[in-house]
DNA sequence: CGTACTCCTTACGTTAACGTCAACTTTTGC
DNA sequence: GCAAAAGTTGACGTTAACGTAAGGAGTACG
């Protein structure tokens, strides 16, 4: 045990994030949690931890792992070129009008969603007090 | 041409909407939508379109087509029996949550990024006058 | 010492949401 | 009247995001 604190097994993961093995190997194939090794065995830090919270958040809105991958990478720029943070930061910004635009279009759709069930509603509570034979 | 006013044909859905052929009749199979037929020709009606614009928003938001076909169901509600009114209407309830707490996750997302861009521009700003040998 | 976990890699299977291609009919322009 | 355009139905291919099963290695404990 080089340093069994900061650093989970993946059973501990797997148990804290409600995920399985197979996903957490998977996000590491694809570049998107970086586990130390101790020998065979992956160890995560408290660095895949938050990135993992970020993918499972991003998934929640639709992004794919690819797109979840690249936002990630602006949350962790290193020591690179100014021409590519540059090109980062325009894509961030692309990234960031989606967002705002997918938020907006959920406020309608909550909008026109409530206005429906209120409609439901009242179909529920008129057709309660009909004789079941009306129409 | 029983009713060429109203109704579209495929190309002209296509074009409407940025789909293609295969999409409409895919949607048409998992029954979403539910064009109407002159010979072989489907004829997509103003309703079809309704739906299929709430089809692409949702799919925006990540929800599963099957999911989609589910909350379709909500806006054409026809003459159901009592107790499905009230299935319908629990589900129904359900989904509002999950969309309303997706949009709560989503604006704090959007804030979180909002702030990491900011700190992305000041570092471009402040590495933009240095000699380039930093750190 | 054995067997019981926990972990690993390799590799094939699965589902959703279409894409693509072939073969055929129907409609339209000239 | 006929070729091109537009539409149709299968049927197989593809990609993403894992599931699942097989076989092996290291550690733990009774």
């Amino acid at each position: 045990m080089i340093d069994s604190d900061e650093t989970m097994t993946i059973r501990q993961m797997c148990e804290a994030f409600d995920v399985t093995p197979r996903t957490l190997r998977f996000y590491e194939a694809k570049e998107l949690l970086f586990p130390i090794r101790e020998g065979q065995k992956r160890l995560f830090t408290k660095r895949d931890r938050a990135r993992l919270k970020l993918i499972l958040r991003g998934k929640r809105f639709g992004f794919s792992l690819e797109e979840i991958r690249q936002l990630l990478e602006l949350y962790y720029v290193g020591d690179q070129q100014q021409t590519q943070l540059q090109a980062t930061y325009g894509i961030a910004q692309e990234r960031l009008n989606d967002m705002e635009s997918q938020r907006d279009e959920l406020n309608e759709a909550i909008t026109d969603f409530k206005t429906q069930l209120d409609w439901l509603g009242k179909v529920i509570a008129s057709n309660a007090d009909l004789p079941a034979a009306a129409e």
